[in-house]
DNA sequence: AATGTGGTTCTTTTT
DNA sequence: GAACCACATT
């Protein structure tokens, strides 16, 4: 091989400590990267593909990439290309496990009854066809729910078991005993519709792989090397793939931390990266400790936390940078309060010269945004959420993604159900019974049943009128689908279908909106090259690209967090039973809470400068009013790296004052009463700490921003969330509007449109 | 067939 | 508290 002179050293070595450059320069044999949090993974990854194309060891097409999320993959295409320039275009094997999946699958299909332009399934569309099932079945489907079916699906599948491989004691999961025989029936379904779902794509091309030698040996010989990203979060499935794969080369670098290991609920097995050198024997491990995104304070802190965790392969990490503040905790009365002091630091934040964008809140669960969010918009603090919502789960869009499933794949019985009434036709619930029974008999897509059962009488006047319509608008379209671009075909459908009328007969804030998202799918359709290519982004790539202008504060779960860094960190609800999650705390035992704790050793690592943890003593729960202890991950940061401090008045003894006097007489039955250590050292800290209460200001007003121009006193205004509305007042970039539904709001300029 | 009522359950986390 | 579902009403 052909490594560059040190002298003439290659650029893409510049700056790597020599761990780093070990795992760039070592590409020949398994290698296993242990990277800690901050250590500068992804910049050896990058150099090491680098590496391997400047060497010419192989060609960009012949380097098999896999990460785990959207957002990884994205990320290391961008960063390979800036080293590599165009060369990245073609790297066609750089993407999630499941893109590379369905690109191979799409290759091979026929050869598990597929046909290559077989649909992907969303969990969506999954629980749909599992209810039919469990119907057919004649089971109670209140008892066994497809929800909890289609988890035990997932399961299996992730760990690389086919319906014939479920044993009684498996299949007594679900239903009696049952549960391989709905697996069975679901999976002839799928194949009926010529549909997939996520757990397919691996397991699919991974039956492929083990009884078709000649594709096996396809890819061995294309793929030289291959890279994995993540690799604790690899599940048995994505496992055997890889081991495959990597079967006669052995050129396989995996990169993970198994401190990091947050997805075992997905099937992620860490003990894959526990066993690394038995299933690869002569591989290197290469650990990289040097930190260099965080304080000495928040290392500390973190590496304290996640040192009470068993099970770890250790690592330790350091950093040379100076030791700035402490990780700092901070207890308030309740959610709403949390909420207005995470708000009033941020705007610190920003006064002192900080960037909004800069700055993120990490909560445990989706839900907890929603407290953040009432507060950022009655302050008129610009704020994201990340996940949470997304685009393509919009109903307008599915139904308008169902619309061109429909016309690309008539056999996609899903897509059809779904919109064969949408807008409504009078086409009811007895009508589409009527043409399922035909299908069914007829053992025919829904598509086909239609168009047969119009030679019938089966249909009332009204239903076969509409149902012809439909039918003859879907042959329409067909017909139309090569010769019109995929966009123009998508807007001729919401067109001809009746749906962007009668959207806009609605005439409320939310129609509005609908509009608005769906003319934004059209344009994002402009960007592929087919309609194919298109419904594939969006099965597989489903993230909303963010809307960014201007700074925004971001709010996203640990999970989606991991990967990221920021200035300045709040991390929000460490109580007990909210972080640790009470299911974690209810099942899973200590594993599960192993887990919780890596999840709090994620969370604190995304901190470069600034760590604020939070706890408020009540919350409100499904509704309810719940009163909380600390968190135990609160009790288990080493005392040298925090700060406590508390804002309520009167300390401990108000707390308890108010505690009391929280009405419920059987509140020390639930949960919240009973100390645990997180509580002791809180509420100690609180006597100590001067009391004081921190008022909310009136918000950012004061920051001296220039309002817009274009708004004036009476003007009337459109707001995503509250509607139409006419300005009542002007206050720089803030505005009070009287909102024709929701009463009177303060908003921030930006969020508004003229009307 | 479409709309309304009440009762239920729900909150992890992602492809 | 809301979103979802099954059932009943118009």
């Amino acid at each position: 091989m052909n490594i560059p002179a040190q002298s003439m050293e290659a650029p893409y070595l510049k700056g790597l400590n020599a761990p780093q450059r070990e795992a760039v320069l070592t590409i020949d044999g398994p290698v296993l990267m242990l990277a800690g949090a901050g250590t500068g993974k992804t910049a050896a990854l990058t150099a090491r593909l680098a590496h391997i194309i400047a060497t010419r060891s192989a060609w960009p097409s012949e380097i098999l990439a896999v990460t785990f999320t959207n957002k990884a993959a994205r990320e290391m295409r961008e960063r390979v290309g800036r080293i590599i320039g165009d060369a990245v275009e073609g790297m066609p094997w750089l993407g999630t496990f499941h893109s590379i999946g369905a690109k191979m699958l799409r290759r091979h299909a026929e050869l598990v009854g597929l046909q290559s332009n077989f649909t992907i399934l969303d969990t969506d569309d999954q629980i749909r066809l599992l209810k039919q099932v469990i119907s057919l079945e004649e089971l109670d489907e209140k008892r066994w729910t497809a929800r909890v079916l289609g988890g035990l699906i997932d399961q299996w599948k992730n760990k690389g078991l086919m319906p014939a491989d479920i044993d009684a004691g498996e299949s007594e999961r679900f239903a009696e005993g049952r549960g391989a025989k709905l697996y069975t029936l679901y999976q002839d379904r799928l194949k009926a519709l010529n549909a997939c779902d996520f757990g397919d794509l691996l397991l699919h091309m991974l039956t492929i792989l083990k009884s078709h030698r000649d594709v096996l040996e396809e890819y061995q010989k294309r793929f030289k090397y291959i890279l994995v990203d993540e690799y604790q979060d690899t599940n048995s499935v994505q496992y055997l793939w890889l081991r495959l794969l990597a079967q006669t080369r052995k050129n396989i670098c995996c990169v993970g931390d198994d401190d990091q290991s947050i997805y075992s609920w997905r099937g992620a097995e860490v003990a894959n990266i526990l066993k690394y050198e038995k299933d690869f024997p002569g591989a290197k491990i290469i650990k990289l400790e040097q930190n260099y995104r965080s304080t000495p304070h928040i290392l500390g802190a973190a590496s304290g936390l996640i040192a009470k965790n068993g099970e770890r392969l250790g690592k330790t990490l350091w950093t040379e940078l100076n030791d700035g503040d402490k990780v700092k905790v901070v207890g308030v009365w309740d959610g709403p309060e949390e909420a207005r002091r995470v708000g009033e630091l941020a705007e610190d934040h920003q006064r002192s010269g900080g960037s909004l964008d800069d700055a993120a809140i990490l909560v445990r669960a989706q839900f907890q945004t929603r407290e953040f969010e009432d507060r950022f918009i009655s302050i008129g603090l610009p704020y994201k959420i990340v996940g949470g919502f997304r685009f393509y789960e919009r109903a307008e869009i599915r139904d308008a993604l169902a619309y061109l499933r429909l016309v690309n794949q008539p056999a996609d019985d899903l897509a059809f159900e779904r919109i064969v009434n949408v807008p409504k036709r009078g086409l009811g619930d007895k009508a589409v019974a009527k043409v399922q029974t035909l299908a069914r008999l007829q053992r025919v897509p829904l598509t086909q049943a239609a168009v047969d059962i119009l030679e019938t009488d089966e249909l009332t006047p009204q239903a076969r009128r509409a149902l012809g319509q439909f039918v003859r608008d879907l042959a329409s379209w067909r017909d139309r689908a090569t010769a019109l671009s995929h966009p123009d075909l998508a807007r001729a459908i919401l067109d001809e279908s009746g749906y962007t009328i009668a959207l806009q007969a609605e005439k409320t804030a939310e129609a509005a909106g609908r509009l608005e998202n769906l003319t934004e799918l059209v344009r994002a359709m402009e960007e592929y090259e087919t309609l194919g290519a298109f419904l594939e982004h969006v099965s597989l790539v489903m993230d909303n690209e963010a809307s960014a202008d201007g700074e925004k504060l971001t709010m996203m779960t640990i999970h989606a967090a991991k990967g990221l860094e920021f200035e300045r960190v709040f991390l929000v609800g460490w109580e007990e039973g909210v972080f640790p999650s009470q299911r974690s705390l209810d099942e899973g035992g200590l594993a599960s809470l192993e887990e919780e704790r890596r999840l709090a050793y994620v969370a604190i690592t995304r901190a470069r400068r600034h760590c604020t943890i939070f706890h408020a003593a009540n919350r409100r729960i499904y509704g309810q009013w719940t009163s909380s202890i600390p968190s135990r991950f609160i009790a288990e940061l080493p005392a040298d790296h925090i700060d406590m401090e508390t804002s309520m008045a009167g300390g401990e003894t108000m707390w308890r004052a108010n505690w009391a006097s929280n009405s419920d007489p059987f509140a020390h039955l639930q949960r919240g009463t009973g100390r645990g250590p997180g509580w002791q050292r809180a509420s100690g800290s609180y006597s100590t700490t001067p009391s004081r209460v921190v008022e909310a200001r009136s918000s950012a007003i004061s920051l001296g921003n220039k309002g817009r121009s274009d708004i004036a006193f009476g003007q009337r205004v459109f707001h995503t969330k509250f509607g139409y509305g006419s300005v009542a007042e002007i206050e720089g970039n803030k505005l009070e509007i009287d909102f024709e539904q929701a009463g009177r709001k303060r908003v921030l300029d930006s969020f508004v449109t003229l009307a």
